[in-house]
DNA sequence: TAGTATCCGTTTGGTAGCAAACGAAATCGA
DNA sequence: TCGATTTCGTTTGCTACCAAACGGATACTA
């Protein structure tokens, strides 16, 4: 059980301190945030590289199926919420999935300003071939660190999350 | 000081649990990896728009004029690497980082294929007054967290880069 | 030393991402 | 009831991002 993980991660992060030393910065803060970034490209890329892309679909693609998935049919303002997107990149990455036969939008009857995405057929069961497989792989990513390792993560991430978010 | 950050966002992964809950699925790595990717893209955007917009600089332009200022000149393929960006990619960025007048590009006399980017004066001046502005920024999305719970996050997380970054 | 292979950065074609402007639809006020 | 305001999703203009194709420069090999 190695209690450090990656020296030459660590040197690197040594060599810029060493260049910064004499300025009065905050490190700590610094390599979490980078860190971050950086963990989240890497999962992003080989996600989209290994799994994703033999679906046909980006990251962006594959969270709105997901959340589409586990909510059902919804309208474009919640749905861009749930993403994590503006609604004007939803209007594009929608635009992609219809175009893939994906998922498929309606206007609402009562309010035809409106407009609701749903899963087609072609996009359930993508989405139910897909999801274990991809899940396998964040098994894999985060495979290295226990249980407890892995809720403690998540846990300051929570917080880091709502620290950054706030207006 | 608290034990739980935000129950509003344990409460929507909960939901979420419930929703698929009859699956056999490793909810641990997801809500791990899921947290990584939604805390990067809290962190990105709160520094673009409170800090990097003033300069007239994205994340990308930003990244590359920090490290173009902790390693001085650099050739476009090390600048890329990193940055952890592709050659194209960095191309881009530079092209644009040009325009503003933040960096300029020499081609290397001993082999005519290679180019090197260094910092112009402007460049340099802008980075030396934007970063500790943007390490005050990082102090503030992780400010929730001790000194003891950033490193811990930072370790966890070169773990997963570690890991996720394997071909 | 000529021909081939390799190694550079750039270009191309595609998707993604944001803010702001936009037009249509619904709602509000008087 | 009708004009003004608000609320929708979309469009526009820009930057970013990647993989793959490209073309010029260098290196290798016979």
């Amino acid at each position: 059980m190695p209690s450090r993980a990656e020296p030459r991660l660590l040197d690197a992060e040594r060599l810029i301190q060493e260049r910064l030393g004499d300025r009065r910065l905050d490190f700590d803060s610094m390599l979490a945030v980078s860190n971050i970034y950086r963990a989240a490209t890497a999962v992003r890329r080989r996600a989209e590289k290994d799994v994703l892309s033999e679906f046909g679909l980006s990251w962006g693609g594959f969270t709105t199926l997901w959340v589409l998935w586990v909510w059902g049919e919804m309208q474009t303002a919640d749905l861009a919420d749930e993403c994590d997107l503006s609604k004007g990149t939803l209007t594009g990455v929608v635009k992609t999935l219809e175009r893939r036969g994906f998922v498929e939008r309606t206007r609402v009857e009562s309010d035809r300003r409106r407009v609701t995405v749903a899963l087609t057929g072609a996009g359930l069961d993508t989405i139910e071939r897909l999801f274990p497989r991809f899940n396998l792989y964040e098994g894999d990513m985060v495979g290295g660190l226990s249980t407890a390792e892995k809720r403690e993560l998540a846990q300051l991430l929570r917080r880091v999350i709502v620290a950054a978010g706030k207006d």
